[in-house]
DNA sequence: GCCGCAGATGAAACAAAATTACACGTATTG
DNA sequence: CAATACGTGTAATTTTGTTTCATCTGCGGC
């Protein structure tokens, strides 16, 4: 339409604000806020989630505050305006509050009962991405990824699917890899390792005294030890390279630690370095391994309820 | 002005929108666009960032079409206003802006490598809850809740992990629950099944022969089968009720799949489900096996690198 | 004690933004 | 070749947010 005015108008929403945590902020500048907008903290804090998806009215009106205190309010949080507050707002929010309030959603439905479980996957992942140690993980990329051969350890029901699972990872890669959740064949598999071999230890409490024990024999030996684990626990300090993941457990007992996500995607950035590392060498195995699935699929051809027998489309090894 | 309108208003908008993941909604409604609604689609794509801090006018402006438009295509991915759109889309940003990138960062320290594998590990978890029947899952927790005895079947590297995984949530409640993943095992399993027990079959692929046969033998014994798989594959079809998940898998064949983060996250909510509905019949059996693992642990003391060796205070059971 | 000032707050006017109602054009089908 | 359904834009309307300005309150100086 005309060109002066919209593009100025523009060029101010759309920068991207300072802010980053609003959250943060507003706990920050609590002191130095007005009585009426206190009261306006107050109806935000005490549920993050509605504030976004409230009007300013509405918020006023619950706050018992006029409508430009709102804005006010959001101007002090250095927003310039409340869209920019609420938007903000949101994107702060996004795993965070839902994570942490989880446990309250639970008495509801089955779509409820998802969106705590999940959210709570999603948080850990993304929660152990922030505190991860890069430089723990390149070093223990480095280590297994040149060793001749790999122990992986782990203890207790939820650490054995772990293992199972990086157990396949790594084997797919094609490396020389075992797996034990058994504290003797642990401790007897470790001491038949040498300089040039590695060990991956995984386990959430890191008090499993057996794999504790393996990991130092192993470490006498000349492995190279890496652990995924809690920090300050006995497997952080007995391995050579700690990648250390602290997900906050919920008290709800009924809900499945969500630890086992993180740790599953630590599992997964080693394998994804490894094969990185490896370059061609891995991507052959990889291919390989495909193929033979595939043509396994061939030979053994499935019944007529398939749609395709010959040549399934997807991941064929799950 | 009147007094019924404005809190119906109030009410419809202050629910919690049923939409959790716009990015990935708005992949999938892709293809039921219209021309005009693409051209939005395609604004919104190229930035979230900048999409959440436009106003219609803007946004219609740079996709070239009327704002009434942009309104319907909110409206077509279930948002009922823009600003819920805008919401929406700014709790989605902070894990899917990342995640859908992923593919180009790939190329360089284990920092990235870690960030693409995790982003997708978390966007594959909210991508299957936003895509999630709820409805199946109700009826599956009832299902399994109700079953006498479980059976759980999987076939393939992956899903070894899930099988192994998914027998220990159940286990744990003080379910009768075996897990198969030989295809003659999980044959002669589902043919001793009875109308009062369950199945828990898993597979991305959804191509597995044995599990398919088993879950309709199973079937015919009159039990009730639960499948965790793919839209319109054969063990979707063949099963009771069938939880549908479809993740987009990576090109990249050194990342591993995140699917699996997505399948784990359906086993937690089955499991958290069933937790539930059996009330404190199983809140009972979870503290007992709290409790022997930390007996346990007391009757093993650990050496004396381990700081509180009495009584673990972290899940003692990972 | 009272005047005047500074800051906080709300009412109301105003401006912006979003939604609805409606009309027009195009494609599709009987 | 209607008739209908669909997609789309224009314009009116409603909703929402911001600015302006008046009022109130508390506080210090005269």
């Amino acid at each position: 339409m005309n060109e002066g005015k919209p593009s100025k108008v523009q060029r101010g929403r759309l920068r991207k604000p300072a802010t980053i945590d609003i959250v943060s902020r507003l706990e920050r500048v609590d002191a130095s806020l007005s009585p009426a907008e206190r009261r306006v903290a107050d109806i935000v804090t005490a549920d993050y989630e509605m504030a976004t998806r409230m009007t300013i009215a509405e918020l006023a009106a619950r706050a018992e505050v006029s409508q430009p205190t709102v804005t006010r309010f959001c101007r002090t949080l250095g927003c310039t305006s409340f869209s920019e507050f609420k938007i903000s707002l949101a994107t702060t929010l996004t795993v965070a509050a839902v994570y942490l309030r989880s446990e309250r959603i639970f008495d509801d439905d089955a779509g409820q009962l998802a969106h705590t479980v999940m959210m709570r996957a999603a948080g850990a992942v993304r929660e152990c991405l922030d505190q991860l140690d890069t430089a723990a993980l390149g070093k223990a990329i480095d280590a297994l990824a040149a060793s001749h051969r790999i122990d992986i350890y782990g203890q207790g029901g939820g650490s054995a699917a772990l293992v199972e699972d990086a157990k396949l990872r790594l084997f797919r890669l094609g490396l020389p890899v075992s797996a034990y959740q058994d504290g003797h064949q642990q401790r007897m598999s470790a001491a038949t390792l040498r300089p040039c071999d590695g060990v991956l230890a995984i386990s959430n409490s890191g008090r499993s005294k057996t794999v504790v024990e393996a990991v130092e024999i192993a470490r006498s030996f000349g492995a190279k030890t890496v652990a995924i684990t809690r920090p300050g626990t006995p497997l952080a300090l007995s391995a050579d390279i700690a990648i250390l993941v602290t997900i906050a457990e919920g008290t709800d007992v009924k809900i499945p630690t969500p630890s086992r996500y993180a740790h599953m995607a630590v599992i997964d950035t080693l394998a994804a370095g490894i094969a990185k590392k490896m370059g061609d060498r891995s991507r052959d195995a990889l291919r390989r391994v495909r193929y033979t699935l595939a043509r396994i699929g061939v030979a053994i051809p499935t019944p007529s309820t398939d749609p395709t027998p010959l040549m399934p489309k997807h991941d064929t090894e799950e």
